[in-house]
DNA sequence: AATGAATGAGGATTCATTCAT
DNA sequence: AATGAATGAATCCTCATTCAT
């Protein structure tokens, strides 16, 4: 495997475990047993490398909605994505951790911020498309309040309730999304 | 104004707009024009500093959920909820910033844990004392539903989208809990 | 008992305990339940503490050194010298260790320079007082060397080795002591 | 030179002037002119420092005793044992008071726990084989009684009296282990 | 005699980053 | 591409001491 991979690979998973404020260089060398001139000579700087990490999961998010759906529904749309949604978040709990994370740490957010945005719009587009096949009136809040859902959901699973029933969650949403 | 109390304030706010690791004790002396010695003569540590001042707003919630409802229909109370958190989110974002913060951030979490959960549960059962009155059965599900439209929409408010439709939103929600 | 006693008590046991410059005046505090205002109203400072400290040991010393002996046998006094100072060993290692540890720290040894002055010639001329019966000529350097003797087990069953001879070194001192 | 084996030099020769815990990193670089980052470069901490000090010292003491002394009969033996002993002392004061300190103060004793009893056993065999040309069966309670003499020769000398008449003393014991 | 708030200097350690090789 | 020595600023925290009460 690529060193400059490697190390983006370390870096993700020690950002998700420990936080990036806790996550020193030194750190992520010892567990990718590079050097840390090394990590300075692929990344400029250590914000520069969760820019990075941050993009590439744009991008692997971007990619997922590009798969054909033009059989389905709307409706079957929605569904699909909240099961995707809901296996990732089973899946990569860390993961998303570190995306909530970083997005409502003011230093990093600040790093971020025009990743945030460009993410965040293609998001809410991408969910708009959907909904305006079904009303186009208020696809556009419609969305925002889908997305709130979704993010709630994560936020609680992840960070805040112990024993969560994700699934009944989950069940509730598609019945929801079912039949309106 | 008593200097612990000054630290506590002055912390909270620093904690708040910088996060907690980007503030530094240092930084909280200046503001606060106290000595570094008297911040580990009031606190044990800055853990210790970050835990009182979590405390502090789960007991303003706790206060603030005293407040007599006892001529209200459950869904008046609902909306009493509603429109209460959605004031306060406006009112003081930087603080539910801190609170998702350092619920988010692994470290922080770790040395907040026995008191976040103390307070989600405290919160899980209040609004699940309201829906057992509308539907006894489903009362549980329903309320991690509620938290989670609440809290996503507070997370997508403060540190997502750039101009949020709170007002429509919460228009949406009120809707949404008036006629179930 | 008074407070001020008690306060030296309590930094004798802690100076012996973890060192001197590993006690803190709030540990003595905590200890002895009394507030770090007290201490600095009975003591000038943390040296003057420990200088009175050592002061006290001197007097019991020179204490120990007038009981009467008058109808006893140079040897006889030695044999008295040697069990006295073996039955405190074992009773009190830790105070032993004290003694030795603030005269080998350069920091305390300034501190405390005259009293270990004044200590050890006391010392130096109650020994040489009793080998002067024995061997006037010679008396000076025998003493140095009795008192070396001694000093090397205390260090070494105090400081060094594990599981050291003690009785079997006594038994052999005394054997050393008497047929002289 | 080396600049790990210069913060080793400067270090040592601090630590045995000024004591362990009264000198601070910081007076480390300043004296050794290197950047405090270095030091912690070079070593996991301040104690990690210190066991590397005492280890090469008993690194030191081993070789010495790896000269040749095969045509020299034990009593000789023991007489070059104390010769270079009482030239070492008279010429590393400093040095042999560190040592001494360090094992005596809880904290750096601690610290230095396996490495102290690895030394001393090194010790006690290395005289422990000499005594047993001499005296089988006493061999041991010889070996610690020796020992003991020249500890605490060195710790009158080096820490308790001003005007201490080390060559005679020296010359005490060498016709104490000629004769015997 | 006794308290405890308040100070400020100094402590070890961490860390992102640079640079010569 | 890769190393690791070297830096210096920043960080949390400790501590003896003072002072008003």
């Amino acid at each position: 495997m690529n060193k400059r991979t490697l190390i983006i690979d370390v870096a993700t998973n020690l950002f998700a475990e420990r936080g990036f404020d806790n996550t020193s260089i030194a750190m992520i060398c010892e567990t990718a047993n590079v050097s840390k001139g090394l990590i300075f000579h692929h990344f400029k700087s250590k914000n520069d490398l969760l820019r990075e990490i941050f993009s590439k999961t744009t991008e692997l998010m971007v990619e997922m909605n590009k798969l054909p759906t033009s059989n389905q529904t709307p409706h079957e749309e929605l569904i699909g994505l909240i099961n995707s949604i809901f296996k990732q978040l089973k899946a990569d709990k860390m993961y998303f951790q570190l995306n909530l994370n970083i997005m409502l740490q003011p230093k990093t957010r600040e790093v971020l911020n025009d990743l945030i945005k460009e993410r965040s719009s293609f998001l809410l587009n991408s969910v708009k498309s959907i909904f305006k096949k079904i009303d186009s009136k208020n696809s556009l809040i419609m969305s925002y309040m889908f997305i709130a859902e979704l993010d709630g959901v994560a936020l609680n699973y992840l960070c805040i309730f112990e024993k969560y029933p994700l699934s009944k969650i989950k069940k509730m949403l598609i019945e929801k999304y079912t039949s309106k």
